[in-house]
DNA sequence: AGTGCCTGTTAAATAGTGTTAAGGGTGATG
DNA sequence: CATCACCCTTAACACTATTTAACAGGCACT
């Protein structure tokens, strides 16, 4: 991880069947350090299920093993072409409706009936993550690496207090409520 | 590396192949985080029908495996050629269009309506900084080693002085904006 | 009901930012 | 070579964002 800090990478091959570290969780890491980091997922076996799943769930794209160069250097100059392009994800919306409220996380703003609020820059990711998965919990360890870039105990109390603070948001809107899940997470739910 | 910001991750390249987490969701968290990161994925074996199904399903491409080391960095060596190009392209822009504004990094220069108005090369490097990475966020030590070329503390509040100085050229129209983001850096936004 | 761990909340402490203005260097100009 | 104009740095102070501490209460389990 630290060479990500330390050197100019460009570009990170990485392998999923580390030893120790998943390649999941490093990603991560990554994405909380540098925000327009493309990622390339490499699988180290076949998993058809999980391709198919991958697609549904909304997911770029991804490479099986074994995968010629030739085919590699094609994808990636895809995703090359692609950066500059895609603005319309549906993952990476420009704004959330939360009943009456909207959220804008480019601009980090949240507004009700024109009445716009200012969030700061953690309130904005946490709730762009519950928003994200609205109706669903959000596993406090992947909000804590997601947001804090790590999930130590002490950004957990953090981020007790930043739901708190998201709370206080939306405490005028009995219909909009942020559900802890004991010892799992938490959920934006708008009744 | 010379184009991209120093430090800066231009590409992730991901094994999805893991025990416990299922990567596809880690993806769709990464993906749906901050950004118009691409994302490929690759799998263990070479599968055309989940090919032609990617490509049905907007997917940019993907790969299988096996592939030797010495191809790849040589196909890395290749994006990273093309991924300069896209930098340099950007670097030698010789007018950012900001709003009502016109930004002339060349000439030092950024008129409204065509009222001119000079700027200073410290002005001028750091609003090219900003003009290039308009809506993601500049790293702080980034962009001290970039326009100061050096990153240590003075040099940091010194840049703080003249983010309030490109705030105050962009005053008359709100919905330009240069918003912090803790801890790591600015951002220029237009509505 | 008792225990241990997890959560809610508030407030204090720390770290980071916004802004203004004074000071220092440098080069142009008389 | 004195002076001015300009740019940049540094200091200072106010303010904001985030973390840490502290305590109160809740949940799951026995």
């Amino acid at each position: 991880m630290k060479g990500f800090i330390e050197n100019e990478i460009d570009l990170c091959l990485l392998d999923v069947m580390m030893p120790k570290k998943d390649g999941f969780s490093l990603a991560k890491e990554i994405r909380g350090l540098r925000s327009t980091v493309p990622i390339l997922f490499v699988s180290a076996k076949s998993m058809e299920d999980d391709i198919k799943q991958g697609f549904r769930s909304g997911a770029d794209d991804y490479i099986t093993k074994p995968f010629s160069m030739e085919v590699l250097l094609m994808k990636i100059e895809a995703i090359m072409r692609r950066v500059d392009q895609v603005q319309d994800d549906l993952l990476s919306k420009k704004e959330f409706k939360i009943n009456d409220y909207l959220f804008f996380p480019e601009k980090r703003i949240i507004e009700k009936n024109g009445e716009k609020q200012k969030l700061t820059s953690k309130e904005n990711e946490l709730l762009r993550l519950l928003c994200m998965y609205m109706g669903t919990v959000v596993d406090r360890n992947d909000a804590l690496n997601m947001v804090w870039g790590d999930d130590n105990y002490f950004n957990s109390r953090s981020m007790d207090v930043y739901i708190t603070k998201l709370r206080k948001i939306f405490k005028d809107d009995e219909s909009i409520q942020i559900i802890n899940s004991h010892g799992k997470g938490f959920k934006l739910l708008v009744d």
